[in-house]
DNA sequence: TTGCTCCTCACGTCACGTGAGGTGGC
DNA sequence: TTGCTCCTCACGTCACGTGAGGTGGC
């Protein structure tokens, strides 16, 4: 009575191609992960080397079409997948991959924005900018050098997708020595940039308290030193970052509409998208982090 | 008078370090670029393979270290090589990067969507959803599954990096197969939202009419079925892309404000972020097109 | 002798996709 | 006989990074 020609199966096992149109996923998919020892067939008959899953292992690679439909590393679906009906486990993983995605944003954000600047000002003119910085490096203090790079470097930890806990510890003093060096030889907006991004760093790494502190003194160098414009507005964002990683919904609101207020007052318009942008990025939901 | 050890290099030439330094590559990558042929030194000692460079690579070396920082892919770097000084091509290649881009951009931040879902849902209650759909086949019609599967087609092909004019062909052609087999056997509201889609790949691709036409439609259609909430938006946003990419900044400005206006009127606050994100990606300057 | 720069392989990365070439049963 | 599904290699992807093991001149 079946109107398809059966395979020689054993009953109720899947041949791999049953599997992949139950699971969305391909046969080249799941042949990958028998290999890799991820998700492997109940039986293999030796002769032809035909795989049949059990129809217990539909929602297994079910899981998996899920998580890698929105790109969770396989070795970070092989952990779901030990712990079966786990929730909880799965409800971290993807925590930690929420945490990668949003790197992964930025830093193709950044991208996209450094080419839009590639655009507008013509790739030449943007090397001779570089050459002149490079030709003179006596001429730029070793300490300025070292405070930029310094600075550099953290942007760039903060973009990486997989930072380890050593990675974190540099990020979080290279923040601090940045901060340091242009305390040494910067002007007040180098110092209260440097305050910003030191209170970025502790809102990525989950601590309002220091947070909270240097995007206050960020705020508190700004004023005392008639700091305007772009500036202003990221010393509110960084308060309203602050406050939403300290789980207080209502203070980062605040803040945020005074960002948004700062924001409309930045000179080129050009530079009011980065900070909507960035403020965007502030977890609405404290649940994320 | 040197204060460095000089190395055994013919006057005026660069070491491979030495260039390294002067671009901010690593020597890792210059040998890369000198076995694929990218930039290959000037000259290259027989018996101890050391590699020089001429002081006029340095102009060369820092063009690939700024378009390999945006990460323009290295056969786009070479073409920019190719014919020196060509600031047109130059340019012709970051607007095409400018588009990679954005896809990348919209894909990371689907995917940071759906894992947002899934975080709130629970993955338990997606999969038992998938699963209702794909246990009744016969339940949805296969006209139905049609539109669906072509719908997200669509999108996959929108965010898909690498479109070659086939892969465009293809997309333009499946929106209207969808919207077409939703007119078959959709809802009014699925009939705006494939009227949206299809103006959304006409405007992708660069071409207002069409874009316009189908983004009026889906407005009309919302309009004469009641249609609110996230939908209205969403007609309103494609009416301020299309016009966008007619180069009407005017325009654009008021349907974006119409959207925002009806982005306020969204129930599910959630909801409302993917609009305004939406917006965003709205060509503020048209010369990127 | 120690340091520093330079060299050449060979392999790893990440998750499959793409053939080539062939089998087995209706 | 034709179609369809299934199989196993082997190689490609993208732009380098990571050792291992060694050289050459101050």
């Amino acid at each position: 009575m079946e109107d398809a020609p059966a395979p020689p199966e054993p009953p109720d096992l899947l041949t791999i191609g049953r599997l992949a149109r139950h699971t969305g996923l391909t046969t080249k998919a799941l042949r990958h992960y028998d290999r890799v020892g991820l998700l492997s067939p109940a039986a293999v008959d030796d002769s032809t080397g035909y795989r049949y899953y059990e129809p217990a292992q539909i929602a297994q690679a079910r899981l998996v079409q899920i998580l890698r439909a929105v790109d969770v590393p396989l070795e970070q679906v092989r952990e779901c997948l030990l712990t079966p009906d786990d929730e909880a486990r799965i409800h971290q993983v993807l925590a930690a991959h929420r945490r990668r995605l949003q790197s992964r944003l930025d830093r193709v954000r950044g991208d996209l924005h450094r080419v839009d600047h590639l655009i507008h000002d013509g790739v030449f003119s943007t090397m001779a900018q570089t050459e002149a910085k490079q030709q003179t490096p006596e001429a730029t203090t070793d300490e300025r050098r070292q405070a930029i790079d310094l600075f550099n470097g953290v942007w760039r930890l903060l973009e990486k997708e997989n930072r380890t806990i050593e990675d974190d510890d540099t990020m979080l003093h290279m923040a601090h020595a940045s901060r340091y060096h242009w305390g040494q030889v910067g002007a007040p907006v180098n110092l209260s940039r440097g305050e910003w991004q030191v209170s970025r760093v502790y809102s990525v790494l989950g601590r309002p308290e220091p947070a909270m502190y240097h995007a206050r003194r960020g705020l508190e160098i700004i004023r005392a030193n008639g700091i305007a414009d772009w500036d202003l507005a990221f010393a509110y964002e960084a308060l309203a970052r602050a406050s939403a990683v300290a789980g207080d919904k209502e203070q980062a609101r605040v803040w945020t509409e005074q960002a948004l207020a700062a924001a409309e007052d930045i000179a080129d318009p050009e530079d009011r998208e980065p900070v909507i942008t960035d403020l965007e990025s502030i977890p609405g939901q404290p649940r994320f982090w």
